[in-house]
DNA sequence: ATTCATAATTATTGATGCAAAATATTCCTG
DNA sequence: CAGGAATATTTTGCATCAATAATTATGAAT
């Protein structure tokens, strides 16, 4: 093996992709502190480039520090969750509508080809789950705007942080699908309102399906 | 003089604002690079809270970090002013909407207060720019989403890179006196669409007045 | 027995030192 | 004089060390 690569990152960035997948896995539990010792101990590091890893959690939202007591997982209330899913049926809403307006021919092919991937999938959750995030990351990617995009990302890392992740996850591929052909519909017509309350829709109906 | 405050904010805090203000400012300007050691004799300090301080800028994309080569004032492209002013538009104007349903009248109050403080500091450029920002400020905590608080924060620290600053300090001081009213009518009639409408003409105008 | 004060322990925060990498400089060659 | 290689210098990145504040434990007094 050979853990070379183009970009290589700094440690403190590997540090902080790595304690992001403890977090989410729940090993690290919201509320937990973290012990700065104990975990420089395990990755067989120093604390500085874990303490920078900490503070880019921070600004992530998926830890909080607390002056001199140092930082613990962030606790996400049911209202948090609501809002960071607000706010990501919205940007995202937006982004369709961009998309809409201003895509090219060949990219509004390709998230036509995402999606009848995604159709074919139907009968395999991880594979529908894992497709159905790149339809969407793709359509953020092609409203061209990387602070949206950011944005998004964040948001994304945060609803992660809930127990049951049910707001992805639930078990309406079916009623999923029908949206999705619903959303490229507009798409394909070029209507950027009716993309936009569509792709809102679906968000709404992903909320309801969670609650 | 006392520096002391409540809440004291750790070192690395501290610092991030005085770089923050200093790119504001354009002492450091975008694209130029940080020189650590410069910057940690000049405050005093070690390197370390330093770059803690960079980390915590990156994450809010004031800097940018490249491997090995340290931080540089992130470079904001005409693109880029006008891609988060959209996202800025599309936030604000939400909130508003929110808060023409589900505010207090004790709250609605308290920006018709804000407005009138406002409509009576149209000859003073600077004490109507503060209380404008004031006002849409204290509409985002109404709003209370504490997600797209953190995020319009960001956003408008990233607006401030611009030289011009021009997106909010066009010179069209009864014309957004006007549209305020437009805004406060609607939130006082509770209309949320009406209120979203218009604050997001509010903005549209607001982009128009700058290019 | 409970509470408050004090001391000890533990953990975070900040400084310093060292190694590696990137850039700048110098010197040599064509 | 130009181009390039080799060396020197600068700067980042990580580790270690020191100090500072907070929490817990301990003990005495009411």
């Amino acid at each position: 093996m050979s853990a070379l690569s183009l970009a290589p990152r700094a440690l403190y960035e590997e540090v902080a992709e790595l304690l992001r997948q403890r977090i989410f896995s729940r090993e690290l539990e919201p509320g937990s502190w973290i012990d700065e010792l104990k975990i420089a101990e395990e990755y067989g590091i120093s604390r500085t480039p874990l303490r920078e890893a900490l503070k880019v959690l921070a600004a992530e939202g998926l830890v909080t520090m607390k002056v001199r007591r140092g930082a613990y997982v962030t606790e996400v209330s049911d209202k948090d969750l609501a809002d960071v899913y607000h706010l990501l049926a919205l940007l995202e809403s937006d982004a369709a509508g961009v998309v809409a307006q201003r895509a090219s021919d060949a990219e509004l092919a390709e998230l036509q080809g995402l999606h009848a991937e995604l159709e074919a999938a139907a009968d395999d959750r991880n594979r529908f789950f894992a497709l159905n995030e790149r339809f969407h990351m793709r359509l953020l990617e092609i409203a061209s705007n990387r602070w949206r995009e950011q944005m998004v990302a964040d948001l994304r890392k945060v609803m992660k942080l809930n127990r049951h992740n049910s707001l992805f996850k639930t078990g309406r591929i079916d009623e999923s699908l029908a949206e999705h052909r619903a959303i490229m519909t507009a798409l394909l017509a070029r209507n950027a309102a009716l993309t936009q309350q569509r792709m809102h829709e679906h968000f709404q109906n992903g909320l309801e399906a969670a609650t």
